[in-house]
DNA sequence: ATAAATCACTTGCAAAAAGCAAGTAAAAAT
DNA sequence: ATTTTTACTTGCTTTTTGCAAGTGATTTAT
């Protein structure tokens, strides 16, 4: 597992430092919006991630604490990973990047979230954010 | 430089093969908040970008038409990165970037910028695009 | 007019990270 | 008791990053 190095005291770039590839956003958003909670769903994903990166990044966010890993309740065998609070904070960076991905790339948007969004940014950040929150309970 | 390969058609996923990464974000920072325009001007910052990633980048962001790159005013040898609406886009997106170092990593923020933001992000965001769009047109 | 400095890169090489396929080990299901 | 599930780890190759030095077209200084 990589270490964590500050490039700089500026913000952006210390939001990069731990955000900043092709990887730790996408767990996040399975987390956020499809609610995935194991190693095995996180695999599961369109983008195909390999094992041996998914530990990392796993490992990477749980030092970060953007997420907690714990026994699941049914399984010894299986972890559930939850976000904190720190981790619910990075929704709004990510429904940024579902609206600038979905004006700027060719995607396929979710239609019912995309008219969420549409109605209003800010109640569908507080809405996921919220659904999180009750979802790191249980 | 490398080529775009979309890993999927998730918006979020889009973003990343695009943004995600630790430098191209810096650079577009650096355009909003410090106004930068030249590949002089983009090496000096705090960070130290190597020099073969700068050019890199730079391509791959005229790439994706989030910049455009013309011949200075004044010099011939020089040239001047401005952003594309496509870029002035991304400002929600390093704003949030902005918010999350700020509270979740130690950094150093221009006080100035923080009140702004505190103030309300809408308008906020909304100046640094409208500043952005002026400086494009100079 | 000539020489030095500026500007924007490029090149070559070493180090780090990503990606792929196969293997491991504990627990759960059959 | 054996197979399957779950969550990884390991070894190896490829790709990307990072560093230092070099290049070539202006541009300023002498």
């Amino acid at each position: 597992m990589k270490e964590l190095k500050q490039r700089s005291t500026c913000p952006v770039s210390s939001s990069l430092d731990v955000l900043g590839d092709k990887w730790s956003l996408l767990i996040l958003r399975d987390m956020v919006f499809a609610k995935k909670s194991t190693y095995g769903q996180f695999l599961q994903s369109e983008e195909k991630i390999a094992t041996n990166i998914l530990a990392d990044r796993l490992a990477v966010l749980e030092t970060h604490g953007l997420l907690t890993k714990a026994v699941a309740a049914d399984k010894k065998s299986k972890f559930t990973y939850r976000l904190t609070e720190k981790g619910v904070d990075t929704i709004p960076l990510i429904v940024e990047l579902v609206l600038w991905g979905a004006k700027h790339c060719p995607t396929i948007v979710n239609a019912g979230l995309l008219a969420e969004l549409q109605a209003g940014k800010e109640a569908t950040v507080e809405k996921y954010q919220q659904l999180a929150r009750e979802n790191a309970l249980a």
